[in-house]
DNA sequence: CTGTTAGCGCTTTCAT
DNA sequence: ATGAAAGCGCTAACAG
């Protein structure tokens, strides 16, 4: 690769005009501009970007630790954000990790100057990350430090009130570990409940961390005294895995059962589309990449965002 | 972040020591070695590595152009390339492209010093790239420069030789848009018929490039006169619409038809799995970083890699 | 064993 | 308008 010495060498002009030409180009003669538009073609010169970053103190890279255990759902995050970073001329340095551990290490190895910030994407687990420049996004801990949150307590209010609009009254919730944890959904359910002045049903909440598959269970054994006619669970594939095991019950959905996914659903062809919340990636990386071209970060703070309600063509429905 | 001056005056020492302790440590005297540890710790030293780059002229980013429309497959090999990079101190620097254009300009602004080599995945579009440091992965034109190409004569016949000795002799091959053309495909799939003296019915093949479902509609729409029961589709989503549209014109999958997938399968729970050829991530990423890692990069040339034949398991089935 | 020096490729004063 | 020089943070020769 040729650097800007063989330029200003082949131009016949300073290192310093050939920068200026190529950069702010301001305050030099034509003839000169000329001479080093015509070198650098010839030589096929780029600057060197390292070399740049050296001097700027900053690479343009940011770091994307996706902690996401629904790899179907990292898809879309990743997709989006490429595509709005890219256009902000800023690379994306993938990372995957399971465990806090695995961030940690990722982390070490990214914040060496090599990327100018980092967003950790879908952790589970706690993180306990105060760093200025680092953003959580959909994040168990969205308290401390920047972070983009989703909110579930609307999520949650917005599925039960089109449920009980849809005459649904006897709503289960199964096993929503979402980013905040439990409570903001259950605040949601209660919420939309009170609203419509239904009664509150202990039984149908199941929350516990053990297998969302025994939780159905237990609704099915229960199902001749404890009635229910939809259901709440945490994502798409949730919902796949509990609409297989209502059908295996001879429980038909939607009519018998309605399921609701709190987080994207599946788009398949032969899968029937179900009601879900569905949060709007482009959004998400829009936000993101706003956030991060302004310099002075710390304002952020923590920042929600709501999710769409999806609801599935019904009318070719039998 | 504290430099490599702040540590050495902290230390009594010069830079050169710092220097040497942090990386080969050989010949330092054990007391100026704990006193540049101990300044390092306390001022939380970590080596910029945009200036090593610069000095060694390589980052240790590896580019990765993901030019795959199935975003679903995209996902499986991002997630083993990182893995393996992330194991020999490399980076995924990612990007996604959708057309020859794009692709250009990933390629123009990764290869300013950013990255030591690219890696371009999954395009369905000449290229015509000869760069010695590019990677081209199942991408279309794998005759120049170096590549990584799936093996699609064999899964053809493999897949036709499964198909066969479950009794089904009457294959039809949809649309099999690969990365290499349809020739290898329809190469292993004559292959297969003739190792087994069957004969080749020009009217079971569909390899122009129009709608899949038109051409499996033709299959339906002529079954009384052309009989088939086995179907060959080229990825996971083409199998599952091809599901769908048998199953509503009431023929059963696979007892009618077996749809057979070249590359990859669905694995959600209630949706039936099928026999498929599938690529190892796992081994694909382990080559590119083999590759990577040894300088005299030439060396590569082509790289055909095969598929596993993947057999559901059918014991349950009624 | 350790400090000094040079230089990776670039931008940016500061003179001229 | 443009060149010389300094310096971003680091490593590697070369002396001592």
């Amino acid at each position: 690769m040729s650097t800007i010495n063989d330029v200003s060498r082949l131009a016949g002009v300073s290192k310093a005009t050939v920068s200026r030409v190529l950069s702010g180009s301001r305050g030099v003669k034509e003839a000169s501009r000329q001479a080093v538009l015509k070198a650098a073609e010839e030589l096929k010169y780029r600057p060197n970007v390292i070399a740049q970053s050296l001097l700027s103190q900053s690479t343009g890279c940011i770091g994307v630790i996706c902690a996401q255990d629904n790899i179907n759902q990292s898809t879309g995050y990743l997709y989006a954000l490429e595509k709005h970073l890219s256009q902000h001329q800023k690379h994306l340095l993938l990372r995957f990790a399971n465990n806090k551990g695995e961030v940690m290490q990722a982390l070490e190895e990214l914040t060496c100057g090599l990327c100018d910030d980092v967003l950790i994407i879908g952790a589970r687990f706690e993180l306990n990350i105060s760093d200025e420049n680092i953003i959580l996004v959909d994040c168990m801990d969205g308290d401390t430090g920047n972070s983009i949150q989703f909110d579930h307590a609307f999520a949650a209010e917005t599925a039960c009130n089109f449920l009980i609009k849809q005459g649904r009254r006897q709503i289960a919730l199964i096993n929503p570990e979402h980013a905040g944890g439990v409570e903001p959904v259950l605040l949601g359910y209660k919420r939309a409940l009170e609203n419509n002045f239904l009664p509150f049903n202990r039984n149908l909440i199941f929350t516990d961390a053990s297998s969302s598959s025994v939780a159905l269970q237990v609704l099915l054994n229960n199902s001749t005294t404890l009635n229910f006619n939809a259901l709440l669970v945490a994502d798409e594939l949730e919902a796949q895995r509990a609409i297989t095991q209502l059908q295996a019950f001879n429980k038909s959905v939607p009519d018998d059962i309605m399921v609701f996914s709190l987080a994207g659903s599946l788009n398949l062809p032969g899968i029937p589309t179900i009601p879900a919340i569905e949060y709007s990636m482009d959004a998400m990386a829009a936000r993101i990449v706003a956030w991060l071209n302004q310099k002075t970060h710390s304002v952020l703070g923590s920042y929600v965002l709501r999710g769409d309600l999806i609801i599935p063509d019904m009318s070719g429905r039998k």
